[in-house]
DNA sequence: ACCCAGGGTCATA
DNA sequence: TATGACCATGGG
């Protein structure tokens, strides 16, 4: 199969326009975990709220959210959202997390085993998983989320309502699998979408105007 | 007042 | 397998 060059392009133009990312933003592998499962259709402003929460109470490690009560837990997660669902969420991932011998034993598994055990957990489902899978324990894995369909799907490089799979098999395809690369492009979609790509007026500050067809219009 | 955010699960057809 | 409802806060 031949690689198709513009999504190497399309990210040297982004990368030219705005930069390193210094993604993700978080202290330890841990707290990349936790911050993966409370930005699920969250702003991430919520959810720096929420972990600060956990420093405050030093709370912030995996035992700890196993042993707290589940009101106390949601209190804490509350300024991110969905504050129920997602005690439950953060919890299931930690009994997950200790049951299988933390941080040094997920890094021995190969990279198919510990997607696979991610997405074991009851509230983490792609993106969650390939999130962690990055930026966590550093594997090349392509995180895709709603802003790269609306972006690429722009650029003619792929149909709007394709898979989660299918547009990681693209990535996956066309790039070298490199977690620099992986890690710098999914952040640069995410600022660029934020900043210009969201709504069309905007779109006459887009770097990628030339190519995109709604800067265009 | 309305729309969306760095999603995922579950019930229904 | 494919939609739809639901979760809930905060900023534009």
């Amino acid at each position: 199969m031949k690689r198709n060059l513009r999504f190497q392009q399309v990210y040297n133009e982004l990368f030219a326009a705005y930069g390193k990312q210094y993604w993700w933003p978080g202290e330890t592998p841990f707290e990349v975990m936790v911050g993966a499962i409370l930005t699920q259709n969250t702003a991430w402003i919520n959810v720096e709220k929420a972990i600060a929460n956990l420093k405050q109470a030093d709370q912030l490690d995996p035992q700890s959210i196993v042993d707290s009560e589940h009101d106390q837990l949601a209190l804490w997660l509350q300024p991110s959202g969905y504050f129920n669902i997602k005690a439950k969420r953060l919890r299931n991932y930690c009994l997950w997390y200790l049951d299988v011998g933390g941080y040094a034993s997920l890094c021995n598994l190969d990279d198919t085993t510990l997607r696979k055990g991610l997405l074991s957990v009851n509230g983490v489902g792609p993106e969650t998983a390939d999130d962690i899978m990055l930026y966590a324990f550093e594997r090349p894995w392509f995180v895709v989320d709603a802003y790269t369909k609306r972006l690429f799907s722009r650029l003619g490089l792929m149909e709007e309502d394709i898979s989660y799979q299918e547009v990681q098999d693209l990535f996956h395809a066309h790039l070298n699998a490199e977690v620099a690369l992986f890690n710098e492009y999914h952040a640069l979609i995410v600022m660029h979408c934020k900043d210009v790509c969201r709504k069309k007026p905007l779109c006459q500050q887009c770097v990628l105007r030339e190519r995109c067809p709604v800067a265009q219009a």
